[in-house]
DNA sequence: CGGTCATTTGAAATCGTTCAAAAGGAGTGG
DNA sequence: CCACTCCTTTTGAACGATTTCAAATGACCG
């Protein structure tokens, strides 16, 4: 069940077997399955158990006093929603479902058990928390910088290689459980906007989108609208050094 | 020397006498001065040591090729740069000093061993990645949610409950050797309009900007222009539960 | 004292928002 | 299976925030 994430750590680092049993261990623990557009934990709350999301998509975001919602991240199958955050006092921001979502809620023990005792989960686990790091300046970047096009196009980007990293693309196909007003809460653009943006990128043949399905006919064009460039995701087995020794 | 850095651990929890003297250790190895507008390192390098802010203000920041530029953090006295990158190929984005600088440059056994050995300390550092993570969430959240003035309002207030944390505030003052086009790269707004902006917060007595000096005469009434709330930075000895036991 | 860089001002152009409403789709209960 | 409802997508038009362009003023450095 923990494949997503086993999926994703091996971009960075081999595992053992015995890397990936405790992995399948810690998130078999405890499960929970959510509905669409449900928190998974919301800002204020304690942190307590660490969640990993299995299966279906989830964002991290803030809400403004008046009702504004900026969504800061995506979370797809395999990514961790609040690694480490059980030392702080309250979570600062909330973690709410885009899709059905399974979640495992891993003890905060054995995070830490895997953080002391498997040195290559330990390490992969740090090169999430970069990567996650990376993203969000890239995010930042994005708002900053971007016009609606291209910051489209570049979330569009992203979110297709992520996917594919873990195995979840189909050629260049990918679900895309969101709605445009969520596009405009993570783009910080408005839905008649991003609808309007979308129109262009399908008259250009740079994306197709129908019901909750994505296609990017052609990568390459699309990154190159988006200034988009992979690096910043750091995939791509880079850590030859850090191979398993017993696999 | 590593005063700011210790103020800053200090927010998170109590250090022992050996807790500080290690850190200082660690920070004393190495020092490197810079000049305004250099960079400490850049995007493609490969990770060496680790920085330190010792005195002087940097920014994280990411190149469009087109020469657009997104600020997307600023390093005060007490910020580490690149804290534990050095399991990472290439830097992701570059840092670049924006005042006059000093860093102490530790090398990464250096940090290792006082992630081993300094329990305090690790889980200090490991609090002030989760704090970079935040503030990086809250930045996206500017960029994408707020407008102009709310925006400019919302990097002041923080860029000075930063300041005050680790003691570098004079009452309602505090440096801000950053020019406006700076500013721009920050926010994502033209210079034109930050000038604009920020002449609109002097008109409303929000703040007072001369020369390399900002003075907020009423922080609440900032910060209720800005939206700002000062939860994501984890600020005020939260952790009485780690309290040096041998202080 | 000249030169370079930073701030400020004005006016026109533009990108994106807002408001309002229509059209399309999916699920529900009768 | 239809009628109904709710939600999402789409369209049009006016408005407004921010950008761009261009130039003047001010501050600092050598």
């Amino acid at each position: 069940m923990a494949t997503y994430l086993i999926r994703k750590l091996e971009q960075f680092t081999a595992l053992s077997r015995d890397d990936k049993e405790a992995l399948e261990r810690a998130a078999s623990v405890r499960q929970r399955r959510l509905g669409s557009r449900e928190d998974i934990f919301h800002e204020g709350d304690a942190p307590g158990r660490v969640n990993l999301i299995l299966d279906g998509w989830a964002c991290r975001y803030k809400m403004l006093e008046d009702g504004r919602r900026q969504i800061a991240a995506f979370l797809l199958p395999g990514d961790l929603c609040d690694l480490r955050m059980f030392i702080l006092r309250q979570m600062d921001h909330s973690v709410g479902t885009l899709s059905p979502v399974t979640v495992a809620e891993i003890p905060k023990d054995a995070v830490i058990d895997l953080s002391d005792n498997y040195p290559r989960i330990s390490r992969a686990l740090w090169w999430t928390s970069l990567v996650e790091e990376a993203i969000q300046r890239e995010w930042t970047t994005n708002l900053g910088q971007r016009d609606a096009l291209e910051r489209m196009a570049h979330l569009l980007c992203e979110v297709f290689v992520r996917l594919r990293a873990v195995g979840l693309t189909a050629g260049s196909s990918c679900e895309l459980p969101v709605t445009q007003a969520e596009l405009a809460d993570a783009t910080g653009l408005s839905t008649v906007h991003v609808n309007r943006t979308i129109q262009e990128l399908r008259a250009r043949g740079l994306v197709i989108l129908r019901g909750k399905t994505l296609s990017i006919p052609d990568l390459d064009a699309l990154q190159d609208v988006a200034l988009f460039s992979a690096n910043y995701l750091h995939l791509g087995r880079v850590g030859r050094e850090y191979d398993a020794n017993d696999v």
